[in-house]
DNA sequence: AAGACAGTATACCGTTCGGTATACTTGGCT
DNA sequence: AGCCAAGTATACCGAACGGTATACTGTCTT
């Protein structure tokens, strides 16, 4: 059922990921979707919610499942490796979907892109300084951080899983590793 | 001489870093210039001439500024503080050429303001790759990992200065050392 | 059988897009 | 004075933009 609804949102996505959510015209969607304009306006009713359906459909998924990895279990590392591995997991499984969602993150603050794509990290951020303040309280020399190690936690994933991405990284295996070790220890050791 | 060619580039990166390259308008550039779209197309030919123009005009100077500092001594966190350094100063004194190069980075690959704004990662991924190879000389544990090094370090600065930018950080006076650090030694000590 | 309703297509709307042909004004040079 | 070239404005171009009024098709319910 509504088969045309999951063409358009996967080709919307494609297409926004590649050229960007202003560059691509709703005409451009509709004739690589093989379908005509109101029928996406009957889905979507604008632009606008096109693109807000498909960041709200594609990450609530993903946000439930970080905030499980990001669970304090007592153990800062494991549970940064949680974090991590599922994260390089996911953009790795949707590379068009990771790399629009890094630009949203990005964009303009006014832009519709940013907008719309700011519950995601509103909602990763939260669940991160959550956890940086639950493991404070076992390391004293981490208080009073949490916002620039969720910040900077957060950037370091995203800096490997681009590198993974765009195939300038090649072992992918021990990435987890390096990306946690690195945060917690430095590029010495 | 020629007022209206710099009014006309310093108003377009606003519109740019508030708004997006692709939401902005030749029309709304021009009216908020007080000029007509003529002149515009005198100076800069198109509206992706303008791009590059901009670009390369903010960032060479920059860009061969952070060379100098790259430039490797022996001491790896000396260099290091110093390209932070800089890159920091840079951003904290050109809030909106900073936003809008980092949405240029992120940007899609077949976008406009990702293909002008490529030189400027190229460049400054080719002077920290160069610094850590040649860091790599004097320290064994860090050989083979130069790009993945420079990839980290950069995003761990632009995290950083997106932070301070808006305001989300307070203390900028040790900001350079806290980046520094971190990259070196990690969060814990 | 009849009606309701979701889904889809044809054809069109006004607006804005990037870009330009043409002409006027201005300054400096000969 | 006469000329040239840079700089600027008026007015316009075709194409593409996001969005919609209307009508047709199917399926499902009653």
């Amino acid at each position: 059922m509504s088969e045309n609804r999951s063409t358009i949102l996967q080709i919307s996505l494609e297409l926004f990921a590649r050229r960007g959510y202003e560059a691509v015209g709703i005409q451009e969607i509709v004739d690589s979707a093989g379908i005509t304009k109101p029928t996406l306006y009957h889905y979507f009713g604008s632009k606008s919610g096109l693109l807000e359906i498909l960041l709200k459909e594609s990450f609530t998924p993903f946000l439930t499942r970080l905030a499980d990895a990001a669970r304090y279990s007592g153990d800062v590392t494991n549970t940064l490796q949680a974090v991590a591995s599922y994260s390089l997991q996911f953009a790795g499984q949707n590379p068009s979907l990771f790399r629009f969602y890094l630009t949203t993150q990005v964009a303009p603050l006014d832009s519709e892109p940013y907008q719309a794509g700011k519950f995601i990290h509103l909602e990763q951020q939260r669940i991160l300084q959550e956890l940086f303040l639950k493991a404070a309280q076992d390391h004293g020399n981490m208080k009073g951080r949490h916002i620039a190690y969720a910040a900077s936690f957060l950037g370091l994933v995203n800096t490997y899983a681009l590198l993974a991405v765009n195939g300038e990284i090649t072992s992918v295996d021990n990435l987890v590793n390096q990306v946690v070790h690195q945060f917690m220890h430095g590029i010495f050791s």
